[in-house]
DNA sequence: GCCGTTTTCGGCCCGACTGTTTTCAGTCG
């Protein structure tokens, strides 16, 4: 994805600028405009239509960069600025507790390249002696090198929470404890996290890191004071937690959740109105040393005192929240409670481990209306895909699973390939029979970006495909997103009336959060599905819930929303 | 390098912890 090359360009840039000590405000738009560019799937797009400086963080001077690099696959200033700095010296960044000053010091002073020089030297004891370097310093690079070789990889929101739901536990039950939260990205319902964060109130700090420091799932401390103490869990991923007092609660899990980006446009805001917002409150800025509250104890306090809607963690990226918060124009977005079924869940008749019983029965227990039980279909062998023969069976089972049921309604359903042409693996007098079809491409992934436009177009033209499932057939960890053709493939869906697919799987979240909003400015219409091969699985529902919150989806976007009447009603 | 309900120039969010220092710089979020 060109997005993604220009994102890692520009972090490039500013870390040489930070090493360089270049201006701190020029280093700060450039990283501003990384973490643009990373959602932004469609970048060719804007700059097709010249509307790259209508994107907040885009001025003159980046549009420019970025243009250079889409006709010429270069940066100029960044070739130039590779030759002042070799780029081995930024891996170096990526150690913890080594920033770009210790970077720059260790490559002027012992010529330190890469990760591997810098812990021979540290065990050799040859950065004793360096300026600001004694055994401490080196222990905690030695550390650092540690978690370096882990790997720095993300990790996804399912096993995040559940790493982080250990801790709340634990600290939830002190009686020192008023109130546990998870904050930080992680509450915000990123895709993937890198750490957990986790925010406490109590009038007992001390007592409280000392509890969290030696919880059961901690492996190592990294820092531990007073107030804020980070430490690395069994799972290996960080976990920051700080205490503040109860009053301040509201303000320390604003500052705490962030994102950073939206804390520096709200704090910038407040600024403009002589208001000062930090982790304890919101405050007037005068000359006075005394200084009164105006707001702190809940995020819906600070958010009404600057006069602004409150904003769903989900939201806070800094993507145009603050201004429609400003202006009253936030959408009531879609919540977990409005999910009245699940079209996508796998049985024992392919690659699913229960019974349609047994997801019946869970289903109802989440108060559901109704559950379409959608196998694989006869070509995907490897999932046992169902014969003709298996799907007679499998639709006179449910035939008679429903005569039982009152109240609740077993969906015929299947998900079939899209064949490298684009065609699909029933014919169309069976596809006829289905409550509903869904269709996904699972093979023959390597093709163009436009032969795999082409294909989902085409499959959505199939009068008996309903739903397009996981778009872009990303894995985390595994596999990357296809390239299509984003605004096509969604108008397209558009205009043949086809749904597409939210994918709740924690490994999927497919289609993610920046390219809903780009579904939904082309029209699209949504289903939040589960792709459940396990009755436990139909708990992701929450996951799926959350990207379209992030997504900026309403109710009425989400066909899943519909009782059994009405979706019934929304199929081509 | 970006941006404008004070502004096209001169600002740009704010604080905790650590390790090295005797008052602070570097790192992190």
């Amino acid at each position: 994805m060109k997005n993604l090359e220009i994102a890692n360009i520009f972090s490039s840039i500013a870390q040489i600028l930070e090493i360089k000590s270049d201006n701190l405000f020029r280093i700060r738009a450039y990283e501003r405009a990384v973490e643009i560019l990373q959602d932004l799937d469609n970048i060719e797009e804007y700059a097709a239509a010249d509307k790259l400086t209508e994107i907040p963080g885009i001025g003159k001077d980046l549009e420019s960069k970025i243009k250079e690099y889409l006709s010429t696959g270069r940066i100029g200033y960044y070739e130039d600025l590779k030759k002042e700095v070799p780029l081995g010296i930024l891996e170096l960044l990526k150690v913890p507790s080594v920033g770009p000053k210790t970077a720059k010091l260790f490559y002027d002073e012992l010529n330190i390249k890469d990760v591997a020089t810098l812990e021979k030297f540290a065990l050799e004891g040859k950065l004793l002696g360096l300026e600001g370097v004694k055994e401490k310093t080196v222990e905690n690079i030695l550390r650092g090198i540690d978690i370096f070789k882990r790997g720095s990889e993300r990790i996804d929101i399912a096993t995040a929470w559940d790493i982080a739901a250990r801790f709340v536990s634990e600290l939830r039950a002190l009686k020192e404890v008023k109130r546990v939260e998870v904050a930080g990205s992680l509450r915000r319902m990123k895709e993937t996290v890198k750490d957990i964060d986790i925010l406490v109130a109590s009038n007992k700090p001390q007592k409280v890191m000392d509890v969290f420091c030696g919880c059961a799932e901690v492996k190592d401390v990294f820092a531990k004071g007073i107030t804020k103490s980070s430490v690395l869990s069994k799972g290996g991923v960080q976990v920051d937690a700080r205490v503040v007092k109860p009053d301040s609660f509201g303000a320390a899990l604003l500052y705490f959740t962030g994102s950073k980006n939206h804390n520096v446009k709200i704090r910038t805001i407040a600024a403009r109105r002589n208001l000062k917002v930090n982790e304890y409150g919101v405050f007037p800025v005068t000359r006075k040393k005394s200084q009164e509250c105006l707001a702190s104890k809940t995020e819906e306090d600070l958010y009404k005192i600057l006069k602004m809607q409150y904003i769903a963690p989900e939201l806070r990226e800094d993507t145009g929240e603050v201004e429609a918060a400003l202006k009253n124009k936030l959408p009531k977005l879609i919540e977990l409670k409005d999910i009245k079924g699940d079209l996508h869940a796998h049985s024992n008749y392919s690659d699913g481990k229960n019974t349609i019983r047994e997801i019946v029965d869970a289903a109802r227990k989440k108060g559901y209306e109704y559950i379409a039980i959608s196998d694989h279909s006869q070509s995907l062998k490897v999932a046992r895909g169902l014969s003709i023969a298996d799907l007679k069976i499998k639709k006179k089972e449910i035939d008679s699973v429903n005569k039982r049921l009152k109240g609740f309604r077993v969906l015929f359903g299947t998900e079939v390939e899209i064949d490298s042409a684009g065609n699909i693996d029933y014919d169309d007098e069976i596809l006829k029979e289905f409550d509903f079809v869904i269709a996904a491409i699972h093979s023959g992934f390597k093709q163009s970006k436009e032969q795999l436009s082409r294909r989902i177009i085409k499959a959505c033209r199939n009068k008996n495909v309903d739903i397009i499932a996981h778009p872009t057939g990303r894995l985390w960890g595994a596999r990357d997103s296809y390239e299509l053709n984003f605004e096509e493939v969604f108008k397209a869906a558009k205009d043949t009336n086809t749904i597409l697919e939210i994918n709740s799987f924690p490994n999927r979240l497919d289609l993610g959060d920046s390219l809903i909003r780009l579904a939904r400015q082309n029209g699209a219409r949504f289903i939040i599905n589960t792709d459940s091969h396990a009755v436990a699985h139909l708990d992701f529902m929450k996951f799926g819930v959350a990207m379209a919150r992030r997504g900026w989806l309403t109710k009425q976007d989400v066909v899943n929303t519909l009782s059994l009447k009405d979706i019934l009603k929304a199929r081509k």
